[in-house]
DNA sequence: ACTGTCGGATAGTTATACTATCCATATGCG
DNA sequence: CGCATATGGATAGTATAACTATCCGACAGT
């Protein structure tokens, strides 16, 4: 354990917490008071990592999402879980009946169930848009919803690419979770490039 | 402030803290011991709020922003500042410089500045990705960056349109911090459209 | 026999975002 | 005048999450 510590750089510490979590599955007992850990417990806690640092998942949801991969639930479970890690729990009783309808009118079209955890994240940013006075009149949201539209895309493509059920799994979980920081990077970086691109 | 307090379904304990950590302008002051809030308050702690609940900001990072827009500081430093907000502190020190170059690759053309808080997010994901054994063959990247793109130039077609230099500044804000959570939940329902639309 | 590491259990720490109390002061109504 | 009520300010307490540290008894190599 000492040397999956130092190579994984790790402490210790955390590394028993994480098994304590059921986030790592336990190291092969060679002897009752030594466990080996191998290139599969590295990479299973790399992908925690990621998770949990890059993709600010909660301990409690990267178990989730792990858990997901590991059984043999079908892609569209796992991307259940996987949406769900990354959103807020909300009841749509939390939200006005107006807010659901302005993303209902804004996703015409689209076969999205009631439930979609997506949906109803929209339907609360919305009624926050409008609580702080803002009106789409220029049809932001329109195009949000067209940039959203080109990511699931590409989100579908990557995962029928890959090979069997398990690497598609985690390409979902890994896609779901690791997508989101991507593109907020990416808008970042997109912003101040239009902005000097149009103020030069 | 009672009256403050049920108008905006906020505990005063709470309201008492904002005003403490500096992010609601006192009251004004009628007598010693009596001070009324309007409406400005109440459009103040809503912002809040939506900046807190559903942009998942801090305390700490709401007050920045807000106070950004209360000065008298320039749109691109507003942006900034927003951008702060809502990315993870990350030094280029930390970064493999392969990860900072594939993200350099990936915006080529694009003007963005070596410190921009979301080239510094996107190449740590790249990494995430590539600890995780993820390689980029189909363009998913590409994709996301086109995306993006899309996004940047809604917001600041968005932002234009606004009358003056503090509409403008709470749309900077408010766009960069909601528009990521609108984002992400938008594409969790594009997920599941073109799920259903593909394997129908 | 001894030193060191292991797994397992338990307890402690840090940070954040509230939440609750206390207090002296100052109305304002009767 | 007198007292219940609300205020700003200060201080302390709570809940949760994610570690982090310590202790322990059991074994294994030397």
């Amino acid at each position: 354990m000492a040397e999956f510590s130092t190579t994984s750089a790790i402490p210790v510490a955390t590394i028993k917490y994480y098994l304590r979590e059921k986030l790592l599955p336990a190291g092969e007992s060679e002897t009752a008071n030594q466990a080996s850990y191998g290139a599969a417990h590295l990479d299973r806690l790399r992908l925690i990592r990621a998770l949990i640092d890059v993709g600010r998942l909660s301990v409690a949801s990267a178990h989730s999402v792990l858990e997901a991969i590991d059984s043999d639930a079908s892609l569209p479970e796992v991307f259940k879980v996987a949406q769900h890690s990354v959103s807020a729990a909300i009841e749509p009783g939390d939200l006005e009946p107006a807010d659901l309808a302005s993303i209902d009118a804004l996703l015409t079209g689209w076969h999205v169930s009631p439930e979609n955890p997506g949906r109803l994240a929209a339907a609360r940013v919305l009624s926050a848009f409008r609580g702080v006075g803002q009106s789409d009149e220029r049809g932001w949201y329109a195009r949000y919803a067209e940039a959203a539209l080109l990511m699931a895309a590409a989100d579908l493509d990557e995962i029928e690419s890959r090979p069997d059920r398990a690497a598609k799994a985690e390409t979902v979980v890994v896609g779901t979770v690791l997508g989101d920081a991507l593109i907020s990077g990416l808008r970042r970086a997109a912003q101040e490039h239009v902005t000097s691109q149009r103020y030069s």
